[in-house]
DNA sequence: CCGATTCTTGTAAGCGCTTACCGGTAAGCG
DNA sequence: CGCTTACCGGTAAGCGCTTACAAGAATCGG
């Protein structure tokens, strides 16, 4: 007997009201907190809901009321060879994403990812889908041309990553100048290196530009020169840093005193071609990274990089966006702060603060 | 001109009929490639859509034909303390849910996210949130009691990872016994160890009694003894691993030969508190992880291990959804195969192949 | 103890989209 | 050239839920 029997189909609030021998309206009402419903009316909707088990349907609810109660995140995936050799980028995304997901949490929001391979051709379609789905999107990276992210802002709030502001849009960055500034200050002034190099991200990233740019700004302030260009174009991902390395070696050149990569990831790469070949870090080269990854504490030597609030990041991109869902307002463009982390990597000894 | 009147509020599937000069069931045909419309009338809907930049909205289109094409997925997150030192399971996690990522692109589904706390007490209410907005809901861990699960599964498919099957939902896990029987058999068999402990991970985790019973049946088959306890109990995190170290030591106890962790990243953890000692790895303990995360190969000593293919684990588990969704049947329990990865950590040099 | 006022609850109208069903038109045939 | 057969496209009925509106129940004052 304890099992009603089950309506044919999954079981709507129409199940619920009869068993509870009340209107749709009264169980919605108890469901959402609205008005005031009799104590006794509420309990016997309560011992309905749960006897049966009811769930009501996200959809109709977000049909219903406007809300999806959802975000969209998009970004890049490590292509599809995935199982192989290649951890690649995975930290740095997945650490942003988990900020979004704990901020989105604490508005009742739940996320939808999407991943998008490098050569995927239908991102567009692919974020059409996300957009459909939820209240509003985050793009990490860019994802999408800038005519591409205003257009779809006109149909639904977007929040970029990492790059400049768009039109239309709202944009979440770190103070990537800041950043390089006092790392090449550090690598400069403090350790005296008088040669160095820009292992470069992906050249579409405004975030790579803006790094090499304020590299090769501060160098030239202090009269150093900053080797960049093809030989020495990276992807983000710890492959592509140990590639570059390789060819340079095998081709004869001789390295600068330091690399400065453009992430933590081609930082990694970079360690460990260099440890293949039998040379020392930092004794012979000194190399850093910039994001500071999880693992990056944990490398040998511990890498010397920067750390962007990663975390941070994520759950302030979700909050602009909740502000803009909810008020219709919210800022476009924020930059969050970011911090020197020095390890041991760029010639530095043991731990200790900042130089 | 260009801009046509944006009608007041997000544009409909209305407002592209009007502009096309068609019925909204029209404008559903050439958007879904039902029935076979017009030449002519597809191409002015299509170039309708693409005018206003129409979006069908996925909550209506859910509603309409009862298919969300959204997977959930609910895991663990290494609670509040975020940002703080703690990079924790992070990888693990995250490789599974990209592989349910890719699997579920492959159907045109998104998964819909939502970690939960250790210390939440709503982990039921978030649960059934997921469950509201999607067609199906992957677990990891066990993220609920076995009722638990039943109970949710009545309501909607539910995919287990990592346990054992409950009733009513489907489960797919690795081979815990073969991995942790191979990885056995090298450490006594191979290289003789005769003393080993076992550094467990969450005692409530499934995996984790499956690996631990395997190891101690194996070793007990060779007749070592397998040091295990309160002494021993891990969390599966980094910092876990190694206060268990630092404990131990502190108190004086002397280390076994080999020290098998419950997953890689209690190993990592232990190889950090035990290079803090000035103790070597593996010459004066050898250390092995389980599951093989990215990083197992970039530490020092590489880690000695058994991979378990994540990725794969996360695709087959969208897949046994997928399947139980589209038709109503699929397979209960899934078991993947695992794989020992020896490199140094164990003891053995350079890089070979399994002993 | 009755009328006025305040609550509570039920009824019904959508939310935006898909699709069964049917009328209208174009194409096929005698 | 008129009628049958196919097709195409429009109309309208929901999908499950929220909520404005109105009716009925309960409460309070006189």
């Amino acid at each position: 007997m304890g099992e009603p029997k089950r309506p044919k189909g999954p079981l709507t609030i129409y199940d619920v009201a009869s068993r509870a021998g009340v209107s749709i309206a009264s169980v919605s009402r108890v469901l959402n907190g609205q008005g005031s419903p009799r104590a006794a009316t509420r309990e016997r909707v309560l011992s309905a809901v749960a006897e049966l088990g009811f769930v009501p349907d996200g959809a109709a609810r977000a049909l219903s009321n406007g809300l999806k109660e959802v975000v969209g995140v998009v970004f890049r995936r490590g292509d599809e060879t995935l199982f192989e050799d290649e951890d690649e980028s995975l930290l740095f995304i997945d650490v942003i994403n988990r900020g979004i997901d704990v901020a989105a949490q604490r508005r009742g929001f739940d996320v939808l990812m999407s991943s998008v391979g490098f050569n995927d051709d239908n991102v567009t379609t692919r974020i059409s889908g996300v957009a459909g789905k939820a209240d509003g999107v985050i793009l990490h990276d860019h994802m999408l041309p800038a005519s591409g992210v205003t257009r779809l802002a006109g149909i639904v709030p977007i929040v970029t990553l990492a790059g400049t502001p768009v039109r239309g849009a709202m944009n979440v960055r770190c103070d990537n100048e800041a950043g390089m500034r006092a790392l090449a200050r550090h690598l400069i002034v403090d350790h005296g290196y008088g040669s160095i190099a820009y292992l470069s991200g992906r050249m579409d990233s405004p975030d790579n530009r803006a790094r090499s740019r304020a590299l090769q700004r501060e160098a030239a302030a202090h009269s150093v020169e900053v080797r960049l260009g093809p030989d020495w174009h990276g992807n983000y991902s710890a492959a592509g840093g140990a590639k570059v390395i390789d060819s340079l070696l095998e081709a004869g050149h001789v390295l600068p005193r330091a690399i400065v990569c453009a992430n933590d990831q081609t930082a990694l790469g970079v360690m460990h071609a260099l440890a293949r070949r039998g040379l020392r870090v930092p004794q012979d080269v000194a190399v850093t990274g910039f994001d500071d990854v999880p693992v990056a504490r944990h490398l040998h030597p511990p890498l010397t990089t920067v750390r962007q609030p990663m975390q941070d990041l994520g759950a302030t991109a979700f909050d602009v966006l909740y502000s803009k869902i909810s008020s219709g307002k919210a800022d476009a463009d924020v930059v969050l702060p970011v911090q020197l982390i020095v390890r041991e990597s760029c010639g530095c000894t043991g731990r200790k603060g900042v130089g």
